[in-house]
DNA sequence: GGTAGTAGGCACCTAGAGGTGCGTAACGCA
DNA sequence: TGCGTTACGCACCTCTAGGTGCCTACTACC
């Protein structure tokens, strides 16, 4: 048939969003920063060691070392932090040193690319702690209201 | 053994690591932007009806329709799209309306509160505007470096 | 000599996000 | 009479992010 159905058209337009999606570059941005430990990875080189997530403000930019991200970041997996570390070298966000002492050392850093990102991503830090209790709070007034 | 050893310390650590990441409000607001649509919504409920992600700048918060999301996010499934919208309203993010003509209208809106996130997130969308060439470009080089 | 640390690589496995497809009930349109 | 629309619900299926466990060499401590 000639004439195109409406299920095609749709499928068509779906084919070209997802394309257009998939190039869209702060698609390509919340899809890196989405995973689970690149935001822990971040605040944790920009804090003073603290255990608190929250109190990444105080301390300025620090290099660390992988056994010393793996103790703060207690709940990381060896595989997901070098995966993490990888992938934040790759893109530049952060920088990888290997000492060579007896047993090798290596040191991350933020690059200022990294270090702008975390500025960023401390606005929406600012966001979630000011506003996430009504959202708290309208959630449990919704479930309350739909059980 | 009396005696913990340092494995059995480790996964103490990583036990309160993880409720501690539980019930951070930045982690869970992350978990719920970092869901394919949310962010496509919300954008599309400011925006003036344009294809463009990047284009919701000049609209003003706007009330649409269910099929006209649909369509609008060319690339949605219509059971993503019903969660996607459950899950918004239900953090009191948008409103639903339902309007009883012939076939059911159901209109959608931004809050104040949904607003004010989408504020937030733009500034994420300005850094990946602005620096989201570099990230690419670092990429490529390192790609290049392995390979 | 047994246990711990340093910085990972490799392979397997699971849980959950997200997609596909089908059905609804009432109506319009050709 | 048969397809299209409106706004979903439900069941099944896939794909992959992330977790777990086991391996390396070399060293240091007890």
């Amino acid at each position: 048939m000639a004439t195109t159905t409406a299920a095609q058209k749709r499928a068509q337009a779906r084919a070209e969003y997802d394309a257009f999606l998939a190039q869209c570059p702060s698609r390509k941005l919340l899809d890196q920063i989405a995973n689970k430990w690149v935001i822990l990875v971040l605040a944790a080189l920009r804090s003073d060691g603290s255990h608190q997530f929250g109190a990444d403000c105080a301390g300025e930019p620090r290099s660390m070392r992988y056994s010393e991200l793996s103790r703060l970041l207690a709940g990381v997996s060896q595989k997901m932090l070098t995966q993490t570390l990888r992938s934040l070298e790759r893109d530049g966000l952060i920088t990888r040193t290997v000492v060579p002492t007896v047993p090798v050392t290596v040191t991350y850093e933020l690059t200022d690319l990294g270090l702008s990102l975390h500025q960023s991503i401390r606005g929406l830090k600012a966001w979630a702690e000011m506003h996430m209790d009504d959202v708290l709070a309208n959630r449990a007034t919704y479930d309350n209201h739909v059980a």
